[in-house]
DNA sequence: TTTGGCACTCGACCCTGGCAAGTGCCAATT
DNA sequence: AATTGGCACTTGCCAGGGTCGAGTGCCAAA
């Protein structure tokens, strides 16, 4: 075994003593606890070299070693092999979530369950609008100047909203408006809606383009953009468990998992389903949660994510069952969006 | 002055250098911070006597006085005089809320303003749709065996919900129903309706039944039942800032503001809207947080509360100030959807 | 390259004594 | 009868000092 691939093997046992302990780790603690074959003096070389790389730190002197940042990356990225989940929890994921009867819920149970198999705090964004496919729009009018307009998507997702009409409008007219609308937003996404929506106003004589314009606006600004952003959380209360160091980190936590902006951003940008993301404290700094790391993964029915789904928690947590955790679930949920 | 009316004095005192301290407070500090007029030797006897009669406590011996939930509750209903908002504070209260553009925005807005107002995390509860009245009811189909069922109540509230039906059902069918459900439910509260829509099955063809038992019983229990919970929670991370003693409960406190059912239970019952409710403490032991306060006041329209808001924190809160903010947002909200 | 030995550092812990805050009681005063 | 000053007593808090032990870095030997 050469240098590099002890050094490693120090590094992971590091990582994973520190985790489960929540106190530096030695030299001599850590020959106890892993058989690495040799003596606790060779560890102390492999350490000083990696503490020089810039992977390890001693709180003081005469203290052992924690791993930084950059060593929770290494460790992320190289040396942590995926802990596979439980059958108990593979049995909980599933009569958890094949319980849910809608979007809604499968979201709100989705995020409890997380944060229950991690003990962290979890954050799920809903299914991003704009990557979804319209299935239906309804206008129904309330007043004579006020008209409910619903939005439905093919996630199953439903936004509503009232919209005040400049002038009184009639059923002839909201009619004729739902019937164009939806022979051109069905089945469409909302690129799509958005750039051909914005012509359907010539169509109509000039009367009443005030009234039209009311009604798609509404349905492009208020019902794609603004709720873009719903997210839901759960554990918080599991954050208040750690101890010390991570005390000054909770009341930021706790607000931005308040600020759906800051929410957002630490969520990052959903790419594709597939990879895991972790974004490891100083790494995610713009939000001035340094001792805070991030484990995201993006879920949705087909290649594309159209959300993200993750948990939040202090720099020292349990990376590999988080990762399985947060995969595994989006995964699921993915399936069921796909079989909705 | 007659002894007992000092003895509620140096009650008083000892509340407000607690609440403002953080620490026991003893005879002598009393008699510098406020002019009571005697000595220290005259209030520790009456410091005695509170102390005998279970207002206030010893922490340990040889240290001062701090308040028990019994001399709270004293201090609440009977020392406390209603300390009025700043200006620029009903200035903000006002500001904040006037921008609102719907119930949604209104609830969100007010959880904030209390939240930031009062320092403490805040509850507010969505109006209870059993006490509003229905304005419409919508029906769409979305398929031959599929429905969107659209609820708007005269507080701006819309509940949807796709129901499943039984078998394919035709447009005719769905636009009978939406005419009569909306013939007997427009403008009634939901008692009402719910007695009224029971009946509607009767009148329509053996073959019809099971769909229209699908739909209205999808409007009854899951529109009114499972939407009369909804809350709105700010402000956690300011419960992050207090220290020791509230630490340990600051996890289940967490907890419970995710729990709604807890979140309904510490809320209570809403009556009128008037006078704003404090529980204090062990008063609300059931929950398990007994180091825990809940400032409450009902909000709605009319002379009835439809729903409660408040604010939560440790035992020792400024009670004036938390109670003045709560029912000056109550009253302004109240207003609002009045306007509406 | 690894290892055992060794001197050194430094935080954690414990004990101690002094300090100060605060109390309760009592006798004196009004 | 109420108030007050005096006084002895309790007790938590804090600073100082000593010990302990974990952990390190370095070096010479294997």
């Amino acid at each position: 075994m050469s240098v590099d691939d002890r050094k490693l093997d120090v590094l992971r046992a590091i990582v994973e003593d520190y985790v489960a302990t929540q106190e530096p780790v030695g030299s001599k603690a850590l020959v106890d606890r892993h058989h690495l074959g040799v003596s606790p003096a060779t560890i102390r070389n492999d350490m000083a070299a990696l503490e020089e790389e810039g992977y390890i730190a001693q709180p003081h002197t005469s203290a052992g070693r924690v791993p930084t940042d950059k060593g929770y990356r290494l460790f992320v990225d190289r040396l942590s092999t995926v802990k596979p989940l439980s059958s108990p929890e593979k049995r909980a994921i599933q009569t958890f979530l094949d319980g849910a009867v809608d979007l809604d819920d499968v979201v709100s149970r989705t995020v409890r369950l997380l944060a229950q198999l991690t003990r962290q705090a979890a954050v799920v964004q809903y299914p991003s609008l704009s990557r979804s496919l319209v299935r239906h729009v309804e206008l129904v009018m309330l007043a004579p100047a006020r008209v409910l307009v619903v939005l439905i998507t093919d996630t199953g997702r439903v936004e509503q909203r009232i919209v005040d009409l400049p002038s009184d409008a009639d059923d002839a007219l909201v009619g004729e408006l739902r019937a164009r609308i939806n022979a051109l937003a069905v089945g469409q996404d909302f690129a799509t809606v958005e750039a051909q929506v914005t012509e359907l106003t010539d169509r109509f004589g000039p009367e009443d383009r005030a009234t039209i314009a009311a009604v798609t606006g509404t349905l492009l600004t208020t019902l794609i953009e603004r709720h873009e952003e719903r997210v839901a959380v759960a554990g918080t209360g599991n954050l208040a468990r750690y101890g010390q160091e991570f005390d000054r980190e909770l009341e930021p936590l706790l607000s931005a998992l308040e600020e759906h902006v800051v929410l957002l951003r630490l969520l990052g940008e959903a790419t594709s389903p597939t990879p895991v993301r972790v974004r490891i404290g100083s790494e995610n700094a713009q939000t001035g949660l340094s001792a805070t790391s991030v484990v995201t993964s993006g879920y949705g029915p087909g290649e594309l994510a159209l959300a993200s789904m993750g948990v939040v928690g202090p720099t020292r947590m349990d990376y590999p069952g988080t990762i399985a955790a947060v995969g595994a679930v989006a995964r699921y949920v993915s399936k069921i969006l796909a079989a909705h």
